[in-house]
DNA sequence: CAGGCATATGCCCAGATGGGTATATACGTC
DNA sequence: GACGTATATACCCATCTGGGCATATGCCTG
């Protein structure tokens, strides 16, 4: 599995990302609580594993999962740069203003506007 | 193309939009500075338009390419419940306490093994 | 040590997907 | 309207991946 946004493309990942946020399971309650079959968990808990999103630890016969949250702040960091777009909808009319002011000044003069 | 996160599991995608996020690009733009077939870019700028990821505007024969941050704000809102994570000294505590409960609970009955 | 529970793994299959190539469509120019 | 440019699409193929099933492994109890 190549990178980490590829891990949670899976929505039964992302489940259990989101599970295991609230507090570490073990195999069994994940499988209860999202209606997979086991193998199917397990499976999905490997990939999740090896991307570093999980951790285990034994106890007796079973395997109890915590979260590792190390490869969700790197998606989070690939996300910084577009943070700048969240409320430019919403000051929308602030850009709309801001653009007819650089428009006005290269009127004037003839100025030229960078992009 | 189910969900968001699988939009930005490929990495030529996730490129594109990182090329987007300074300024919009025509086809030609994206295709030399990604060197990628331009047959790939389309495809992939399918995909993103389908996904609500980006807009594509028709100038002369040209289609230049924005974002549309929306799709990625849900990214983020999904990022949002991981977030207490992130500060690992705030949330030690808690996360220690929940550990120390489970050993009580376990060391009543039987031995315990962590690592 | 047998037997049962919890979890992991191996195998097969069907569907999805990205790459590559060829072709279609749209527009602008002469 | 012929031609070149810019972009989209259709097609084929190799690969990957998740589901389902069977089975292996590990641990605990009697």
């Amino acid at each position: 599995m190549e990178s980490a946004f590829a891990v949670i493309a899976e929505p039964n990942r992302r489940a259990i990302l989101s599970m295991l946020s609230s507090s570490e399971r073990s195999v069994g309650e994940l499988m209860h609580e999202l209606r997979l079959p086991q193998p199917s968990v397990s499976k999905h808990l490997k990939v999740l594993r090896e991307g570093g999103f999980v951790e285990s630890r034994v106890e007796a016969q079973r395997r109890v999962y915590r979260l590792n949250p190390k490869p969700l702040r790197e998606v989070d960091a690939w996300l910084e740069p577009f943070r700048r777009f969240w409320s430019k909808h919403v000051d929308a009319l602030e850009e709309h203003l801001d653009r007819m002011e650089k428009e006005k000044a290269s009127s004037v003069k003839g100025r030229k506007r960078h992009d």
